[in-house]
DNA sequence: ACTTTTTTGTAATTTTACTACATTTTAAGT
DNA sequence: ACTTAAAATGTAGTAAAATTACAAAAAAGT
């Protein structure tokens, strides 16, 4: 763990003095690796021993091994920290955050992915006869991108972000086709059962979803990822950046699997865009 | 730049101990970290003087200085960088590098956005009658999420994947009514017309695309980020997550302009979910 | 080959961090 | 409420580390 995050969690088993020194830390770490222990100490208006002590109750062999972790944590610029939206913050401050705390969760989607189920994931889709993308609400936006990106790869791709069309569609599926179902909770009643019926014809089903839902349990591969929603806000933010990441991690190993010859077929379908354009000037 | 590539940049401008200083560094920099200056001077068959000259001639402020920079270079593990995925590359390895790419993107973006611009694209939106988010293929998709997010806020809001209905639309707007243009490349046809039609008719044209387009050129004002697309893959992956981030932005700031009392509201769509949903367990 | 410049090293100085011990503060027990 | 033990903090001295000033050596130019 970061040495940065660990004072901030360990702020209150710090004695008067610690948490003095604790503080002008956190408050400007950038300072305080350049400053030396006499500096820091008077800032905190402690004495010198007290911060060498604190520096060894973070499990650091001194002051010296103390600023060396402290610049360590620095390094990635600002450490991308969930950071909440407040009342007050200007447009600034909302939009740093909000790029952070996407940022800190892709990290965290990142760490929690499992290599050998994309991989297997990207074995079924390339197999499929036909790609179904299913999703409600916030995640129909995903699945709405998941078909703009496979339908490039000349694969019988469908859509639908409409309960009823959903249910007919996994009917009429078979042996063969793969239905990708996405659904942050994992708990959407009428997915759970477009999941089953698919299940029930033979379907391939792989579900974009938490680990352990009602989905989950129906699905035949479950792709899961831990993020940290801000539910402040009421609205899906992070759950779904790192579920269009996942879509372009799939499409990736898609055309991976597929090899040279078929990412010539990719150009062709994007050059074909070229007349509805307006030129380049450069 | 990195302090340890500068090190390996500038090696044949160092002087002979110099070097035997740089070479025990670059052969081992994480034992250097800790090491004391006299340790170091030691293991290059130097004196203690030669290492203080050689971290002054890497502008840094001296040893200890030096130590912090390394420390430093040796924390950014993988930085974010846009490495792109490779022909051989395994499920780890593309999973990797799309989630680095996409955050180093991210940050790209971050810093290229003008956060005065924002904030006058939410008052507009705000004061907004009528709300638009129109865009094609990649671009349908983020259109597709900003009125997702923005319905919750119980404004009139509109989206259209259709060139004829965006058109239609566009027609009928009139003044008070914000239309949201999306495209990243900024240079597809219906859509700046669909912009000029819009501004004809008094609408409020608020453009998500690149500086100086034919789109941009259309817009009341234009909200533009830098991003690097992987252009090998062709397919709209990094433009769009960024686009969505930027979403996400105008929605909170949204939210925030309108204050508490309209945050119960928020509230209240979301739990109108809960009927459609199974129950947590736990 | 001699002079000048650059590089390197030695020794002293200064700065910095640490240790041992004393004092104060806090908490626990009677 | 008072006493005693334990924990926390500070003071002063010590040790270690880094830096400076200067001298010696090496390299480059004339």
């Amino acid at each position: 763990m970061n040495i940065l995050e660990k004072i901030a969690n360990e702020l209150d088993t710090f004695s008067k003095s610690e948490r003095k020194v604790a503080e002008v830390i956190l408050a400007s770490p950038s300072t305080v690796i350049h400053a030396s222990i006499a500096a820091l100490a008077k800032q905190a208006n402690i004495s010198e021993p007290t911060v060498n002590r604190f520096c060894r109750r973070l499990d650091t062999k001194g002051y010296p091994d103390f600023k060396l972790h402290l610049a360590q944590s620095l390094a990635n610029g600002t450490p991308y920290v969930n950071r909440h939206v407040d009342e007050n913050d200007s447009a600034d401050e909302y939009t740093a955050k909000i790029f952070e705390s996407t940022m800190a969760n892709l990290e965290m989607a990142r760490k929690s992915l499992d290599s050998g189920t994309i991989n297997r994931s990207v074995d079924l889709l390339t197999q499929a006869n036909k790609i179904s993308f299913f999703g409600l609400g916030a995640s129909a936006v995903v699945a709405h991108d998941a078909q703009n990106k496979f339908f490039r790869f000349n694969v019988p791709v469908v859509y639908f972000d409409d309960v009823l069309m959903q249910r007919m569609s996994a009917i009429n599926s078979t042996q063969g086709d793969v239905v990708v179902l996405i659904s942050h909770t994992g708990r959407t009643k009428s997915l759970v059962e477009v999941a089953s019926l698919a299940r029930e014809n033979d379907a391939t089903v792989i579900g974009i979803t938490t680990e352990g839902t009602p989905l989950a349990k129906e699905c035949t591969i479950v792709l899961s990822m831990d993020v940290a929603e801000d539910t402040d806000l009421y609205m899906p933010m992070s759950s779904r950046i790192a579920q269009l990441t996942l879509v372009d991690i799939l499409a990736t190993g898609f055309t991976l699997r597929r090899g040279t010859k078929f990412r010539d077929n990719l150009k062709k379908v994007k050059d074909s865009l070229r007349s509805s354009r307006f030129d380049r000037k450069e």
